[in-house]
DNA sequence: AAGACGGGGCC
DNA sequence: GGCCCAGTCTT
């Protein structure tokens, strides 16, 4: 690290000292970290969504499960249940086999970037945040939002995700030694609440004297992007089948296969609509169906029209592989946003006819 | 190297 | 409607 980098890591962590966010899995700048077990689960969580998104859950699952021998020892459809609505649900499956992994191991996290790399769902940026948050590691630690602070420092022109290793080149010359952890936030922090994607708020940044982006006057150009792809729409059809049992209407439920869209989740029945474009899906069961409605839904590369279809009457038996599950308590089965979307429809139909 | 994989908030 | 977000895994 030359004197330049160092006068940039320095006035990021004095920026960071005055201006850090407070966060539920955070410890302040300049004091011992977290737990390794709350800092994992909180960057986990905090894959590809954001900090809004992820404190309920977190609040939650530490609740639930206070330590990380507790989350090993969880049923994986409870797990699945709590972590319903956050998405990327492979990061649930990931979080429980790491957790299991390191319960086997004593119930201690590897404390060091290469070893955490090895674990379910730790990849490059998961393990470095860790070595550095938890253990204050000297780690690189490259998210979006870094991506966003180093190409505008350095004006780095080719475009993502072909950028990715000069950004980390750049993201290591500015890494320092001491306070990781600390430094390692408040790039996060400065990305989040000052080098924003939009309308970055220069005149509030620590690093604008040294900004070759803000230099160029037309720092919201960085990082270059390549263009995406046009979305697919896709159409199908889910089932809504009930039953009373002793005297409570039930909803027949069934659960998803372990990989794939929603892999693993509770879901209604469906038509297969991952595999179709027309919509037209076989019903499960004879009788009359009736429209409830349709769901509009965007997944991250395909959208999707649903269609929410009600079986009238009370059907003895469901079908195939499933669970009546009681209605009044739907809300802890677990549904990913789809199927609760599609469940809410048919809920308000069911009141109307009643 | 490219594609699969959620969801919500913002403009 | 498009863009964005504390990415990882598979092929």
């Amino acid at each position: 690290m030359d004197a330049s980098s160092e006068t940039i890591s320095a006035r990021l962590l004095a920026w960071y000292d005055a201006h850090a966010r407070d966060l539920p899995w955070r410890a302040p700048p300049g004091s011992p970290p977290p737990e390794p077990y709350r800092v994992w689960l909180s960057e986990v969580m905090l894959q590809q969504t954001t900090v809004a998104a992820v404190k309920e859950y977190f609040a939650k699952f530490t609740r639930t499960w206070p330590e990380v021998t507790q989350l090993a020892a969880a049923r994986d459809e409870d797990v699945m249940a709590a972590w319903a609505g956050l998405g990327y649900y492979a990061r649930a499956r990931n979080l429980l086999a790491c957790a299991r992994e390191v319960a086997a191991r004593g119930g201690t996290f590897p404390d060091t970037e290469e070893e955490l790399r090895k674990l379910p769902g730790l990849g490059a940026y998961t393990a470095a945040a860790v070595a550095a948050i938890a253990f204050d590691r000297r780690a690189v630690v490259v998210d979006a939002n870094v991506e966003r602070v180093v190409s505008r420092l350095f004006a780095i022109e080719r475009e993502l995700p072909a950028a990715r290793p000069e950004i980390r080149d750049g993201a290591e010359t500015i890494t320092p030694d001491a306070r990781a952890g600390d430094f390692a936030q408040a790039m996060m922090d400065l990305g989040a609440t000052v080098c924003t994607a939009r309308d970055p708020r220069c005149l509030l940044c620590p690093l604008s004297e040294p900004c070759a982006a803000r230099a160029g006057g037309d720092p919201a150009r960085f990082p270059v992007k390549a263009p995406k792809k046009a979305k697919p729409a896709r159409k199908g059809r889910a089932y809504w089948i009930t039953r009373a049992i002793g005297g409570r209407t039930h909803v027949w439920l069934v659960q998803r296969p372990g990989s794939g869209m929603l892999g693993g989740m509770r879901a209604l029945p469906d038509d297969g609509w991952k595999a179709r474009t027309d919509g037209h899906g076989e019903a499960p069961l004879a009788g009359t169906w009736q429209a409830a409605g349709r769901v509009n839904h965007v997944f991250t590369h395909f959208s999707l029209e649903l269609h929410v279809e009600m079986l009238a009457g009370n059907v003895a038996q469901g079908p195939g592989e499933g669970e009546w599950w009681p209605l009044d308590h739907l809300d802890d089965a677990g549904l990913p946003t789809l199927f609760a979307k599609a469940a809410r429809l048919a809920v308000a139909m069911q009141e109307d006819a009643a």
